[in-house]
DNA sequence: ATTGACTCTATACGCGTGTATAGTAGAATG
DNA sequence: CATTCTACTATACACGCGTATAGAGTCAAT
């Protein structure tokens, strides 16, 4: 259940008041200025609204400080993501429909040792990764065998690849019928694939 | 050039405190609080670096409120995305290595009318998505011939194929070359695919 | 019928807080 | 050598702002 739901309409137009405030102007609001934006004349009449919101679990205050409202973690939450309606098939035919759970890509993004790359051509074809899509590396210089990284081999060229160790050297390996390995004799770990996201 | 880079190790201590009160706090610091951080004991001295701080565009400060101290959007930019490393070749071996551009993908997942569906199965693997892939779609009710769409048949069965209408009805068109295409009598689309993202 | 909740007015206290003024000292710049 | 930044101390003013106390009216639930 959203946190929302059981707030009074009064307390949810004061509670998205002050959630504007700290998210687009970048501080809250004073216990006079949240009065005047709803015709409040007196300062405690803005309290008890507070405090009802402290008790639901919206927000949290440090008391004597001026503006220091804080939205939960709980609220804080909310809005991420992307509403998951379910599963759809791609075999013949499924599946339905859900609701109100999320999916967050956050932590694709957030890690501070993630890069990006975008692909050019389609050696990874078979590998679902087509030219123009992005790929999410995670930085480090060693792979285990198979894992799909971006190598650089030792003429300063950047490739993706299925990476193989082999006995002579490195085996870099295309997902596409069409294409032969490359083998080279020495070739670095730039980072190992965690990711792939497509704009169409 | 990163704004931090004008800054004096002073500054830019300051401002990281600043930073970090707001972004993780919830709500940002008083002159004296800056103070007594950094052992300042005079608010004018904490003054001067705000002033500082505001003249090469970091901050932006309200006259006379308190704690009202806003990062520019300069600075709220700086640290979304992913490091753009360059591009890395998925045809025979090539290309390089760049540095200091980003790759923001906010804009795939906070439009409102966005929403995601798990992929299952392979019918739309010639089209890189595979299963257990998140697709990104945008909510409308049709869409032009030959786009991929999330569609619901009169089953009430969800899936995702290529949208194809035809005199008889609709045509839902697999990526797939050992599927065939279905033909439905009547068939709502729930949204467009915009976006591709899987974690691996 | 009464107890809460919700919502509010009115007023006052007093510390929190931004701001201003005056002055000092070292480092860098020209 | 004069000047401008940076980086402060010290002190004071005055309003901003959270908080407290004393009410009151409405409405749903017990």
């Amino acid at each position: 259940m959203s946190p929302l739901d059981q707030l009074t309409p009064r307390q949810a137009n004061i509670f998205e008041f002050i959630r504007d405030k700290i998210q687009n102007r970048g501080y809250g609001p004073t216990v006079r200025e949240i009065g005047e934006e709803f015709s409040i004349s007196s300062p405690n009449g803005v309290m008890c609204h507070l405090k009802a919101l402290e008790k639901k679990g919206l927000i949290h205050r440090s008391p004597k400080r001026s503006r220091a409202i804080e939205l939960t973690q709980q609220v804080l939450d909310e809005g991420r993501g992307l509403p998951l309606a379910g599963q759809v098939a791609a075999g013949p035919t499924t599946l339905a429909f859900e609701q109100d759970q999320r999916v967050d890509f956050e932590d694709l993004f957030s890690n501070p040792d993630l890069f990006a790359l975008e692909v050019s051509g389609d050696s990874m074809i078979n590998a679902q990764i087509a030219h123009g899509d992005y790929v999410i590396l995670r930085k480090q210089d060693s792979a285990e065998k198979g894992e799909i990284v971006a190598a650089m081999t030792s003429e300063d060229e950047a490739t993706l690849k299925y990476w193989f160790p082999e006995a002579n050297g490195i085996r870099l390996q295309p997902a596409n019928d069409d294409m032969d390995p490359i083998y080279v004799d020495n070739a670095t770990v730039l980072g190992v694939l965690v990711g792939v996201v497509r704009r169409v």
